[in-house]
DNA sequence: GCCAACGTTGGC
DNA sequence: GCCAACGTTGGC
């Protein structure tokens, strides 16, 4: 189904694994981002995101994890080829070639944070309160509201006051 | 390293 | 289809 106009999203990226610098050394600063192994993760990837969606790139896993940069969503999803490789730590020895599970999709690194201000802090702003990230925070793919990205651009460039 | 939250698996 | 056991994520 065709739509019009940009979505928002965060997605989560392990620093020790693939960091926004590492997003930034790549051609084109293009990522594809593979290795998901979530189902609503996957609907998002496979069936919602689109070229030129804009993206909030997190870092999870780190001490203490914190919001990294801005990217955007560049081509169309694709099969992720990392289910299909078994000495690759993503390896799904119950998906096909023919019937392929996980897909993976580009993403453009276009901005990183000067105030990568950690989850913490996020928590005490009374703006994010409604932010999935505090809830459902084990979904690597969430879609963002544009003011909740917004805030989240505003914040990490330093433009807003976070204590 | 701990452990809460929660997604997945599999027996029934 | 229920649900207990198990595995993973990820904050702390």
């Amino acid at each position: 189904m065709k739509r019009t106009g940009i979505r928002y999203w965060l997605m989560k990226t392990e620093p020790s694994v693939c960091s926004i610098d590492d997003i930034l050394a790549s051609v084109q600063q293009t990522t594809q981002w593979d290795g998901v192994r979530n189902y609503q993760a996957r609907n998002y990837i496979r069936d919602s995101m689109r070229e030129g969606d804009q993206v909030i790139i997190y870092h999870s896993n780190a001490l203490p994890s914190h919001i990294a940069g801005i990217g955007v969503v560049v081509g169309e999803s694709s099969i992720d080829p990392t289910q299909f490789d078994p000495n690759h730590s993503a390896f799904d020895d119950k998906s096909t070639r023919e019937d392929p599970r996980w897909y993976q999709i580009g993403v453009q690194a276009t901005e990183k944070f000067t105030n990568m201000v950690s989850i913490g802090e996020l928590r005490q702003l009374p703006s994010l309160s409604e932010l999935e990230l505090f809830r459902a925070s084990r979904l690597s793919v969430q879609p963002l509201s544009k003011r909740h990205f917004d805030l989240l651009v505003s914040i990490g460039r330093g433009e807003r006051k976070t204590r």
